[in-house]
DNA sequence: AATGATCACAACCGCCTAGAA
DNA sequence: ATTCTAGGCGGTTGTGATCAT
């Protein structure tokens, strides 16, 4: 539940001076007029300007998620969602770089749709066998879920991985892993039994990527991605890792049509760095610093961890 | 028809960062 | 060097619509 109303403090009576909830029709009118006609100056001049008791940031949000000219309607195609789907399983929730790689689509969007449909449709997927139903092209991929899957709590806690998943406030969002140190992997926030699925996301981080802030990598992101690993010969792979990196610097127009992202994907073998695809993420410097605290995390120790357990590989 | 549950999505909140003062 | 402000972001909540009973 939302806090309740503060005390009336200066800066509420200030916040008070604003209308909140829902737009009205003339309200959208108004902000959409000035946005067209005179659309400068910073949002609370825009605000004022428009003749909206609104605060700026409230027009932001309005203008970006809901009236913005570009802003692609209806229902996400399958190739959207598969993007979404195999991103989130890269990066985890960062939705606005999600959804900088999907045209016409805001954050809030991609977030809400992640949230309501597809979180819950993995997680279906998920339970309707003891570890999914979905049929791998690799029986090796099913043994390691099995294997992954199977562990218990115990095991995974023994695991030396010092992640933050608790990811309730933006301050440990900003960090890829805590920065105290703390590991959140206790007994009330299993990788796999929660909705973030953490673990499939450190495998995303094997690709070169930090783990996601607040894990919420998907099953079916590790899978799309270990899958990948295995259909490609030992040197394929690491093409195919570098073509994931590629993915998310993909130019918006590449991403318009599923031809040019398949062709894209079948062709494009240039080298990136994790500095040049993170540059615009202003993680460069928490990047540093995440290996810095020795918290990063790789395939190769992941396996050497799980091959221990007696029912993997 | 009434009511409660569920869903989808709009909007807000709190935090962070960058840049200006 | 410090403070202030605007903008950006992710998490969370509120609300209307729809469905099930």
């Amino acid at each position: 539940m939302r806090k309740p109303e503060a005390g009336l403090g200066k800066e509420n009576v200030e916040k008070n001076k604003y209308r909140k909830g829902l737009w009205s029709p003339e309200e959208d009118e108004k902000l959409m007029r000035y946005m067209l006609s005179d659309g400068q100056g910073c949002w609370s001049d825009i605000a004022r300007n428009a003749g909206l008791q609104r605060c700026g940031k409230s027009c932001r949000l309005r203008w970006i998620n809901y009236l913005r000219p570009d802003l692609k309607r209806g229902a996400f195609s399958p190739q959207e969602e598969e993007l979404i789907v195999h991103l989130h399983s890269l990066i985890g929730n960062r939705w606005s770089q999600i959804a900088s790689r999907l045209p016409g689509r805001t954050d809030n969007e991609i977030k809400n749709f992640w949230n309501s449909t597809l979180k819950k449709r993995l997680k279906n997927n998920l339970s309707s066998t003891p570890f999914s139903n979905h049929e791998s092209s690799d029986p090796r991929l099913d043994m390691m879920f099995g294997g992954i899957m199977a562990m218990q709590e115990h095991e995974i806690m023994s695991m030396n991985l010092s992640m933050d998943s608790s990811s309730t406030s933006s301050s440990s969002s900003q960090l890829p892993f805590s920065a105290t140190g703390h590991n959140s992997l206790d007994g009330s926030s299993m990788p796999f039994l929660d909705n973030n699925f953490e673990m499939a996301s450190m495998v995303g981080a094997t690709n070169g990527f930090l783990q996601a802030p607040g894990g919420c990598a998907t099953e079916m992101g590790m899978r799309m991605i270990m899958e990948e690993r295995l259909s490609y010969g030992s040197l394929e792979a690491q093409r195919s890792m570098e073509v994931e990196r590629e993915v998310l610097c993909l130019p918006h127009e590449e991403m318009n049509n599923r031809s040019n992202f398949d062709e894209y994907l079948g062709t494009n073998e240039q080298n990136l760095n994790v500095e040049e695809m993170f540059g615009d993420m202003g993680s460069h410097g928490q990047v540093q610093e995440s290996l810095k605290m020795g918290n990063e995390w790789d395939l190769e120790s992941f396996m050497l961890d799980i091959s221990s357990f007696p029912h993997f590989l």
